[in-house]
DNA sequence: GCCAGATTAAATGTCAGACAATAAAATGTA
DNA sequence: TACATTTTATTGTCTGACATTTAATCTGGC
């Protein structure tokens, strides 16, 4: 593991990038200990806050961990699914926010993903991921509820739906379209949507798992992406009517 | 933004996760300078060198940059399509590695997400696309080519039918899909693969994508996916069976 | 008045040394 | 042996300083 100290790039970054690499390599295994602060300082020949700046940009990708006190230090993390899951849904929320996507282009990515799960859930959903969806299903029915808690409804049914793929890959890739995109959708469609339709396409998805039909399952989420993209045009085009009406001239 | 001084917790990852906050809230917008370490470490009644830990933080995760010099500082990113890419692909590999996911497993997220791009991509592919696809299947061809420079050419081929389907999000989520396990699978494969088999079947899928003709670029993609995994299998068997040979006792 | 070069100022990057807090290991004692 | 105490290694934090970079400002000559 060496740096370069010439270079313009900060000596904090290089020496993150050198441990990445050799955790990535193989070279440092999982729960393997790096050497202390003071050793690493020593070899690469610079003060300990360099070093320190280069361990908490690692953490901060959950590559490390650290504890403190006699044989703490710092440690290869083992990657977790959740703690991926957590990352990839912040990174996508503000991948979303930030570029400007349209809302038709996460739509289709987000059914075209959830399409890619719905048959193998189909197969393999446990009595548990079904109970879960009819559940919700129920939750979403009750008089009250509160927008978000609808929101957070969906959610968690339509995580079941991809969870009862059985995949955890497919799962954590699923994470960040479903957990970021939902609550995106639901924000912008709340005011004009139906429950009623919502509910009973959820029913028509969990009765077609129920039955293990995928084709039926496919056809009911396409019908759901449907509505949804009806939704947000509708809230669009009334949106613009209500600005044309404001302010006639710069519409 | 505040901290709890009295929390277990770093101070560092406190601030950097009070700022973190900020930013997704979008009290912090784009491009906007955050107060200089100076200021921040005033407000946060911390140091300097605690502050620049969380800054750095920050920074490992693309969500803020920092400049030098006079009317320099630290600002907020706009997360680039490309670093949310390269983020992922090396959380896949990792998640990957780390976490003895099983080849079937990992083949089968890949293949069904790339089955959700492709009859987006037979229907939109650009003929940019398509010749891609094309020049990489005649390269695939060329006797003497090295195995790291046909998965590097495979990855190629895989990537442009992603892109084909037009829709960024997706070919962000599927980065981490393609990049990550294809260099897995032609490691585990190489051995055994045959080039001519996968390069017909590269060519069926060429062929199906420019007649446009969704289906049939969906059945290839099942017997790449058939293939693959019959691949791996008698590899894990054949290394099982050279294992048994030498020690046939601890087997 | 205007331009080129020198100067200044503000900010991050780096260093050195110190002390605090923590937790495991070693040690002493009943 | 079991338990309490001390030691020690390590990370967490602070202070203050200097180096480096870069934009803005000043200054002198034309």
């Amino acid at each position: 593991m060496k740096i370069d100290p010439d270079s313009t790039v900060d000596l904090s970054a290089q020496i993150a990038k050198a441990i990445r690499d050799a955790i990535i390599a193989g070279d440092l295994i999982v729960d393997q200990r790096l050497p202390s602060e003071a050793e690493l300082a020593d070899h690469f020949d610079v003060s300990r806050p360099t070093v320190r700046e280069a361990l908490k940009r690692l953490a901060a990708q959950s590559l490390i961990r650290t504890q403190r006190g006699a044989s703490g230090g710092a440690f290869v993390n083992r990657l977790r699914f959740e703690d991926a899951y957590a990352q990839q849904v912040t990174t996508s929320t503000l991948l979303l926010s930030m570029n400007a996507v349209s809302f038709d282009v996460a739509c289709e990515a987000r059914y075209a993903l959830e399409r890619a799960c719905a048959p193998l859930s189909a197969q393999r959903r446990t009595p548990d991921q079904l109970a879960t969806m009819r559940a919700e299903i129920h939750r979403q029915g009750q008089p009250g509820l509160t927008d978000e808690a609808f929101c957070a409804s969906d959610v968690t049914f339509h995580r079941a739906l991809v969870d009862g793929a059985g995949n955890k890959v497919l799962s954590y890739q699923l994470a960040g379209a479903v957990e970021a995109m939902q609550p995106l959708m639901n924000m912008i469609t709340f005011t004009a949507r139906s429950r009623e339709e919502i509910i009973s396409l959820h029913t028509e998805i969990a009765d077609a798992v129920e039955t293990q039909d995928a084709l039926t399952v496919d056809a009911a989420l396409v019908k759901l992406e449907a509505y949804t993209r009806l939704l947000a045009h509708s809230v669009v085009k009334s949106r613009a009517n209500r600005a044309a009406e404001k302010e006639p001239k710069t519409a």
